[in-house]
RNA sequence: GGUCCGUUCGUCUAGGGGUUAGGACGCAAGAUUUUCAUUCUUGUAACACGAGUUCGAUUCUCGUACGGACUACCA
């Protein structure tokens, strides 16, 4: 009971890691730090078929993007390596010989065809195909051969594997963390194959359990499409005798698609009108997928909001930093049922963490942005801009749009608005403005403001045509931020210069 | 088809034998503001269905429906 904690989160390098599995990913990272644990990443490479170069660089900057610190693994190493399983193929094969040393497993030599051909046969008679006990004794396996030809076989052939000999009529009753107790009998099961000889690799399943034996794995956390494969593996651990050593299972719960049917895959790239992967992903046929950081999002705020799909600290807070999720975190939190992913909700996340973003950190991003667009501006001003801009922005790819005003005098003026207030006494008292504004020493928000005020209180102006008119000039619309706030930042002498420019650029 | 898992507002969820079923996003209205946002207030909206157990079920049990996963020499 008092086993060290070690999770791992294993991947398999086909592509960009999707955002359910960040979140399994966060999920077994949180769990680790909350225990005084160990976190580990494995690559589970061992389909060489759908092997696609540069996911695993992928998936090891995405984690650290995210925070998601690494503790044993490719990227780091560890006591455990390698740990990327292509380069521990050697380890496997004598575990798949003392199991069928042992009598639980065995050699099966059907060919891909071959066993293709039987499936339609049963098919075609209405019948499941499955390769289990009832129907291992017609195929061709060292069960059913003579040992000679098997040993012949073996020397001779290289298509052969090994398969789990998967009892007849036996109940498995396994636990889960989220789901309790569940038992399923194995003649539902079938012998799946272990090792293949073709690549001299095993399957996900016998690298799974054999490393994570090895490897010390106290709790496994993964996704639910794995549920269905518990029974196999328990029956794995017992056939090597480690169920003393067999790690506590929690199966979690999947992401779905926000609209339509089914789980979110890595094939749903940007279709659904938000990323689906942490950060961009160039795939092979050159399609590219939009990415949360590339979109702008904080990755505290993608964190923040991925780990409550699914889990919750079982209060009213939502916004959470990573230690406070370290802190608050715990499996049976964990819910049962599938969870939508909802943009809106994401984007509210990202909204809120800008606001409580310091300025100055917001202001070296945007500082980067501005210089793109050949913008050289002091550093101070920037800050500024960004104090007054995220409160009304999203994401930082926002700000431009929001505070462009601040940057360069308006190029057109937005035409409902200038039919609304560009008109009768306004044009005239703008202009005047223009001479009040003129005479003010100390430029500065506050002066402005009441130099301002006092001015069109004391003409009985009336406020909102006069500075909605005044707006137009500096803004060319009806929106952002202070006025005053405004014309101190841009200065005076750029204030009074747009204030003359609507003269020239609207004629009635 | 078979096996397994699940089902509280549109979405994420809290709760749990007796509650006005709570919060958040969204949406709507109002307040504040010279504008747009922000902020604040209010509103909107849910226990899939049918039996059973019980004095009483959204909560427990069983069915049904619906959803999901798996059913490869892929993970």
């Amino acid at each position: 009971m008092n086993r060290e904690v070690r999770v791992r989160f294993a991947p398999s390098p086909t592509g960009a890691l999707h955002i359910g599995g960040v979140r399994t990913a966060l999920y077994n990272y949180l769990f680790a730090r909350k225990n005084g644990g160990k976190f580990i990443l494995r690559i589970e490479d061992t389909d060489s078929q759908r092997f696609v170069a540069g996911a695993e660089a992928y998936i090891v900057e995405a984690l650290a993007w995210c925070g998601i610190e690494v503790d044993e693994g490719v990227s780091v190493g560890g006591p455990h390596a390698p740990y990327r399983q292509s380069e521990r193929r050697d380890i496997y094969l004598k575990y798949a010989q003392e199991l069928i040393e042992k009598g639980y497993a065995y050699y099966a030599f059907d060919t891909s065809e071959e066993l293709d051909a039987v499936r339609a046969e049963y098919e075609n008679r209405g019948d499941t195909f499955s390769y289990n006990a009832k129907i291992r004794e017609t195929l061709k396996t060292s069960l059913t051969m003579p040992a000679d030809e098997v040993k012949r076989r073996l020397c001779e052939e290289n298509h052969w594997v090994v398969r789990f000999k998967m009892p007849a009529d036996e109940d498995i009753t396994m636990n889960d963390i989220v789901r309790g107790e569940v038992t399923v009998n194995s003649s539902t099961l079938d012998d799946k194959v272990l090792y293949k000889a073709v690549d001299k690799l095993p399957t996900y399943h016998l690298a799974n359990i054999v490393d994570d034996y090895l490897m010390d794995i106290s709790h496994v956390i993964r996704g639910e499409e794995w549920l269905p494969s518990l029974p196999l593996h328990v029956m794995l651990y017992r056939a090597f005798g480690w169920s003393d050593k067999m790690p506590l299972f929690a199966h979690l719960p999947l992401l779905l698609k926000p609209s339509g049917k089914g789980k979110l895959s890595k094939r749903d790239g940007d279709k659904l009108g938000f990323p689906v992967f942490p950060l961009e992903w160039n795939a092979e046929d050159g399609t590219i997928s939009h990415g949360y950081r590339e979109d702008g999002y904080l990755p505290e705020a993608f964190v923040n909001m991925i780990a409550l799909l699914g889990w919750n600290p079982g209060t009213d807070q939502e916004i959470l930093s990573m230690s406070d999720l370290i802190n608050l975190f715990s499996l049976d939190k964990v819910g049962k049922s599938g969870s939508r992913f909802d943009p809106e909700k994401a984007k509210w996340f990202n909204a809120s963490y800008l606001k409580q973003t310091p300025s100055k950190e917001l202001a070296v991003s945007f500082e980067k942005v501005l210089k793109e667009r050949g913008i050289d501006a002091p550093f101070e001003k920037i800050t500024s801009i960004c104090e007054i801009v995220k409160d009304r922005a999203t994401f930082i790819n926002d700000f431009w749009d929001l505070s462009c005003y601040f940057f360069e005098a308006p190029k057109e003026y937005d035409q409902k608005v200038v039919a609304k207030f560009y008109k009768g006494d306004n044009i005239e008292r703008v202009a005047a403005a223009a001479g009040v504004l003129e005479a003010i020493e100390d430029f500065s928000a506050e002066n402005i403001k009441e130099v301002l005020h006092g001015w069109i209180v004391s003409h009985e102006y009336p406020m909102g045509q006069v500075m909605n008119t005044l707006r137009l000039a500096i803004v060319g619309t009806n929106a952002g931020a202070d006025l005053a706030e405004i014309m101190s930042i841009i200065g005076k002498q750029e204030t009074i210069d747009r204030i003359r420019a609507i003269e020239r650029c609207i004629k009635i």
